[in-house]
DNA sequence: TATTGTTATACTCTATAACTATA
DNA sequence: TATAGTTATAGAGTATAACAATA
């Protein structure tokens, strides 16, 4: 049964998580990015351009993700008080629930995907994943908590 | 080291996954879902109407796609000869030598990732993520050749 | 009548370039 | 001068609705 190559697998697994994201988000009626636009929110109040680098994108395109979500009611520009140029972007209260809504939807997708695994099983594969992902980012430099789980 | 959930662990890993996907695709000169595209049409010459439902689009959306990919040589439209309402849709020999290599070089990207693992952690892997792609799969009745990993 | 594909239109997301207001 | 943010513009990708050609 199941004669897949590491390649696929990963590729496939890579496929299900995203896709599982990217429904909950519709669920709530906001795009995947407009979801890592949340995510990254969640525990920082950078200014527009910290918030353009970490979602690697051009100030440009923040500042019109900003304007949209913030149209929603989710996010809120306020004034930098060290720096009159500088804006601060800040989730609003709802935007939180929201946000905080969707991981917790998300969390259990990814848990009922994992439940034909032993929890021995389950640990094992953490423990693998962890260590690639730990040696990718020790080789690329990679921000781990930039690409947070609701990210 | 590496206090990571396996909820983290798997997201953090599919984000890795399409990005190396992604930035080979860009190395190429073009996006993830032209690469999708290329990636569907390795193995099949469908209509307008099956490659929509492939790529899970609008037929407009597909219709606006494939114009796109043929305006670079990458994709060609031919006439159905069983249904004259019907186009079928297929790669260029340009199309397919650039998706072989971008598969090629996303194959060796992932392989890379894993290097960490030994030969037996290695095949551990990919045991367990077949177990909970097949699970899913069977679950949610999921085409596996429609999300391979080209596509 | 129903289906296939295209087109018109509109929205999101992205980038580049030009602009303003600070620094 | 240099930097932070916005705006104008353009292109990809998506969907809905309306349409022509064919079944």
């Amino acid at each position: 049964m199941a004669q897949i190559s590491t390649v696929d697998a990963l590729a496939q697994t890579a496929f299900l998580i995203q896709r599982a994201l990217e429904q909950r988000a519709d669920e709530h009626g906001f795009s995947l990015t407009q979801t890592r636009l949340l995510g990254v929110l969640r525990d920082r109040e950078p200014t527009m351009n910290e918030l353009a680098q970490l979602l690697d994108i051009d100030k440009s395109s923040a500042s019109g993700l900003v304007d949209r979500a913030e149209r929603r009611g989710l996010v809120q520009r306020t004034p930098s008080t060290l720096d009159r140029r500088s804006v601060l972007v800040r989730l609003t209260t709802q935007g939180r629930r929201l946000v905080d809504e969707v991981s917790a939807r998300f969390e259990q997708d990814v848990t009922a995907m994992l439940e034909p695994l032993t929890a021995s099983e389950h640990s094992s594969l953490t423990a693998l994943l962890s260590r690639v992902i730990v040696a990718h980012a020790a080789a690329h430099g990679v921000d781990l908590l930039a690409t947070a789980p609701g990210a």
